[in-house]
This record gives C-alpha cells, sequence and structure tokens, in this order.
DNA sequence: CTGACATATGAAGGAATATTCATATGAAGT
DNA sequence: ACTTCATATGAATATTCCTTCATATGTCAG
C-alpha cells in the first residue's frame, strides 16, 4: 500500500542547488563547467549533484569531446514543477 | 530565475513517514491517535511530521471534540505521485 | 476546576546528507 | 606517451534533518 521509493526520487528535489540546477536546465542543455560558471559552485558539488539526479533519470548525459553535456529528462519534472507552480510556494514558510 | 521554494515543499516527500502519511490520507482522512496506531509511530514523531506537512498546505486539520482530524490536499499531491509513477521508480536507487 | 485523554512543542542527541579537498580518471591534441 | 583541460570519485568533516523524551497545551466530562 504504501511506497518506499517515492521518497528517493524527491530527495533531489528537496535540494536547492538539485533544483536549480533543473531550473537551468529547463531552458538549454549545459555541460558541467557552464554549470559551474553560472551557479558559482564548486566543480565536485556541481558533479556530485548531477549523479545523484542521474541516478533518478533526472538528468541524462552525454558526451561530447571533452565535455559531457547534461540536459533535462523533461517528462516528468517540468509539469512536476508547473503543479507545484499552481500550488503556490507562499504556503511554504522560509523567504 | 530560480524558484527557491520548491525544495521546502519537496523536503516533506523526501520523507518515508510523511510519504506515508499522505498515502493514508489518500483513502480517508484520520486523527492523530489513527495514524500512530496504523503507523505504528511515535505520537510526537508523527505530530513533527504532521505539523510539517500542514505548514505547506499538503495536509489541512480541523478540530473535532478532544480529536484533531487530518485530511490530505489532494489537488496537488495526488497528480504529483501520479507523475512519479509514470516516471517509474525502478530508475531510483535502492529499493 | 480537576482529571483523563489527545495533541503539540522544545531541546538534546543521533542519523543522514551535503560540502569540501585532494586526487583519480578520461578525452583530445601534439 | 605527455600535457592540458574536463569531469568524477572518495573520504573526512560540516551541516541539516530526524528522532526521542519530557513536558506543555488543549479539550471535554464530571
Amino acid at each position: 500500500m504504501k511506497c518506499p521509493t517515492y521518497h528517493i526520487f524527491f530527495k533531489n528535489l528537496a535540494n536547492p542547488l538539485k533544483v536549480n540546477i533543473i531550473s537551468l536546465l529547463k531552458y538549454k542543455e549545459m555541460n558541467v563547467n557552464e554549470l559551474v560558471k553560472e551557479l558559482k559552485e564548486e566543480q565536485s558539488k556541481v558533479s556530485h549533484a548531477l549523479s545523484a539526479l542521474n541516478h533518478c533519470n533526472i538528468v541524462v548525459s552525454r558526451q561530447s569531446g571533452k565535455n559531457k553535456i547534461y540536459s533535462l529528462n523533461k517528462t516528468t519534472i517540468v509539469p512536476m514543477l508547473k503543479l507545484i507552480d499552481k500550488h503556490k510556494c507562499k504556503y511554504c514558510p522560509g523567504r
């Protein structure tokens, strides 16, 4: 009756950095360094985050020369974030 | 450009106990003690969880005599969990 | 207003997750 | 093969979150 796996997926969306990565990838695919510069975060931090997102198939990657290009698996995430927007973040505490 | 509040909402869904509460409330509204018995968890634990869910308007409550009855704000949550089902938890590591 | 039941709250400890740093792996050009 | 740039990995620490316990608050009945 209970789904013990939901929370593993949502753990990714419960993390500001990962959400920011998702937000950027909504507009265009990007390689790791582009994300690092845009987010002003440590390279390894971004890499760890991408790895987690990739495990849950939230992002996918392809190699392009020396770079690895990440893009969003939009089919699940985009509708989900739209639902939240409708729900209104104003209900949530903290900024 | 980034929505800094998404993750506060999703933190609730990243927690097994809170997801289990949501699952139970999908079928019928319940008071705290009923949830405690059904989930076999500490009363204060359940109470803390309900408080967090309530802050994000995922559940709502009403007083009924000595009891407080919680019910699910289904408009956001149910479609969201359906999206995940479609996405297939099989992509996620760990059971 | 007292006692019994129902739920909430706060603070401390413990568990899980994130961040950091050092380093490893990989890809491409020379 | 060597160097450089790009990304990944692992382990230690830092931080955040969860759990627990003790107790407070609230509601009703008598």
